[in-house]
DNA sequence: CTTAGGAAACTTTTT
DNA sequence: GTTTCCTAAG
């Protein structure tokens, strides 16, 4: 377990006296430590793997890990999962019986039902709905701060946030009243269960010898938590993590729980710094951006090493406009294609939409390539209408799928009809329907809606499919689209037939829908990365762990990277700057940095000026 | 209630 | 350049 690891990884694998903390820079081999760790735990020490909780931060690197371990030990052990799908496991246990409002098979609410949900209570009390965005992000951060009441918590803050705190509480009421939880809420409602039985406490503390958390830089208060009430004192408790790479604070990640922890635990402190995975020309450029990163808690500052006599190449280029950058890239992709393969590259951007410019040229260059956000598969309208459809049928209670459908295809209910169902939701939308006063053309239509809903409501859930199938013809949802999306109908149609296929296969393995829905959910856009040969375009946050001998950092302008908001505050600025640093520390053989004088941006020309990244780093840049 | 047309906002980053 | 929201006529 112990064979090629070097003396600090080998010590971090070794160490079992006392809580750890592991701080292991980029490239440094933290996942071969972990691996390692759990494989040694089981094998040498003689602990059950399932008595073993490894905690990631994506269900990427989860299910990376599990495989690896896997392969050293025989067997995957079944504790390895992300803060989320933990939460779900321990949720559908021991949410009922908590006096909680919910049951076991609550359903998770995405960004776009929150909205959803938001926008309704946000209209009902005359507020404009535009104001969604804001109150959710003000409600989940409440959640994610852990306060004994969110809504007297949202009371207290600064104007206007304060003005959400009704909205909160309804919004709330809605969820619960749909059987459904928001992200935030999987992990509030798990340390609510956690704190407030000591028998379920006890349970899951005592489920588990060890536990580890993987990029603990990033973890938030709330999870941190469901760390110490998990850990009720243990010292089998390692956490890895990176200072320099914390990248969501935005989300309420807070990188002072790295001292915290080492605080409260009374953690060991060891560190890597040797590097593995770039040459040294990258590295060089990497210790620069670090070197200028504030880390005002830490007098050691951080330094990575390596050993390769190989030296790589780090190469900037300043093109017009955003167009013949791409050019360049495309061209160089050509080029280098001889020796690499097309997963080989991946083009790094700042924000989503500066994919668009690339994806064109990248096209006409017939370079495949792979946009690994772009729009999501199960963000597509159709799909959501269908998976909706479904959703309702499996539970009568979700809102945001009720909302969605009700009138899709049009069955002639507006603003009018909708509040009057509303009004008489009392235990569910089946209900809702069935009693409302609604006029003749209307109630001919709604009632067609009860009998599908009530035809399935037995089969969905172990025979998705065939409901599906079942419901394109009842609802007369290929009319509907040809109808409203005449143009793009053929292309709509296919992306039904590639959700069909997916429940096929589904029902094929007797797998439940619920689970489908969950684990479409709770992936991350890394997840979505496939094993196609073909470039990634993806964000610098999505890319994140990740790794490739060819790495393209575009548009590094001002006003980009570091973007226009993060000039507001200092904090901002240095989580940029930490942001560029992940970007650069990706490379393992070649980084390709580049900028634009002119970019579309809002469908409008901008004068664009070079990065402060790209000045820093000058004498580093050849070309 | 639907539809068409036009204004306005929109871009950080996401489990 | 695109999506989302609003309005006024049918």
């Amino acid at each position: 377990m112990l064979k090629g690891l070097n003396p600090q990884q080998k010590a971090a694998v070794e160490y079992l006296d006392s809580p750890l903390f592991l701080s292991a820079g980029a490239g440094s081999g933290k996942t071969k430590v972990l691996t390692h760790k759990l494989a040694y735990l089981v094998k040498e020490k003689g602990i059950r793997p399932h008595r073993i909780l490894a905690i990631t931060f994506t269900k990427k690197a989860a299910n990376e890990m599990a495989e690896r371990v896997g392969r050293m030990l025989g067997i995957e052990p079944r504790w390895i999962s992300t803060f989320h799908s933990f939460c779900v496991k321990v949720l559908r246990e021991d949410v009922e019986g908590l006096l909680m409002p919910f049951d076991r098979r609550f359903v998770i609410y995405d960004e776009d039902d929150c909205a959803r949900v938001l926008k309704d209570v946000l209209r009902r009390f005359n507020r404009d709905p535009r104001e969604a965005q804001a109150a959710r992000e003000v409600i989940s951060k409440a959640k994610q701060e852990y306060r004994s009441s969110i809504v007297d918590h949202i009371r207290a803050l600064a104007y206007p946030a304060s003005t959400f705190a009704e909205t909160a509480k309804e919004y709330q009421n809605e969820l619960e009243r749909s059987n459904a939880m928001d992200y935030d809420d999987l992990l509030y409602f798990t340390v609510r269960a956690l704190s407030d039985s000591p028998e379920v406490r006890k349970k899951w503390q005592e489920k588990f010898d060890y536990v580890m958390i993987d990029e603990f830089q990033d973890t938030n208060d709330i999870q941190f938590q469901l760390i110490k009430l998990l850990a009720g004192g243990k010292k089998g408790l390692f956490a890895v993590g990176d200072f320099f790479q914390c990248i969501y604070t935005w989300r309420g990640s807070r990188p002072s729980n790295i001292g915290r922890f080492i605080r409260e635990f009374r953690a060991r402190e060891m560190r890597l710094e040797k590097n593995y995975r770039s040459m040294r020309k990258i590295l060089d450029v990497a210790n620069v951006v670090v070197s200028r990163v504030d880390c005002n808690w830490s007098d050691t500052v951080l330094q990575l090493r390596t050993d390769t006599e190989e030296e790589g190449e780090v190469k900037y280029v300043g093109r017009s406009d955003g167009i013949s950058e791409g050019i360049w890239i495309a061209e160089k992709i050509r080029e280098l294609s001889a020796d690499y393969k097309y997963s080989d590259f991946a083009i790094l951007i700042r924000m989503a939409f500066l994919s668009r410019a690339l994806e064109s040229v990248l096209m006409q260059y017939q370079v495949p390539y792979t946009i690994v956000r772009g729009l999501a598969f199960y963000d597509r309208a159709e799909v959501k209408d269908l998976l909706s459809y479904l959703r309702l049928i499996s539970n009568h209670r979700d809102k945001a799928a009720f909302e969605r459908i009700i009138n899709t295809p049009s069955r002639g209910i507006g603003k009018k009809g909708l509040s009057l169902i509303r009004e008489s939701f009392r235990t569910d939308w089946l209900q809702a329907l069935r009693e409302t006063k609604l006029p003749q053309r209307q109630r001919l239509n709604v009632d067609e809606l009860i009998k599908t809903i009530e035809k399935h409501a037995d089969s969905v859930e172990e025979r998705p499919y065939t409901v599906l199938m079942d419901l394109l013809g009842e609802v007369g949802y290929f009319d509907h689209l040809r109808k409203e999306h005449g143009e793009d109908f053929e292309e709509r149609r296919e992306n039904l037939s590639e959700l069909a296929n997916v429940l096929e296969k589904l029902e094929e393995e007797g797998r439940p829908f619920s689970e489908f829905m969950e684990d479409s959910l709770l992936s991350s856009d890394q997840d979505r990365i496939g094993s196609e040969d073909s470039v990634k375009i993806l964000t610098l946050h999505a890319a994140k762990g990740l790794e490739w001998p060819v790495v393209f950092m575009p548009a590094l302008e001002e006003e980009i990277f570091p973007s226009a908001k993060s000039m507001l505050s200092e904090a901002a600025l240095q989580e940029e700057r930490r942001l560029f640093y992940v970007g650069t520390t990706r490379a393992k053989e070649r980084l390709y940095l580049s900028s634009a004088e002119l970019r579309m941006k809002f469908g409008q020309t901008m004068s664009m000026m070079r990065s402060r990244y790209v000045n820093e780093i000058r004498e580093h840049l050849k070309g």
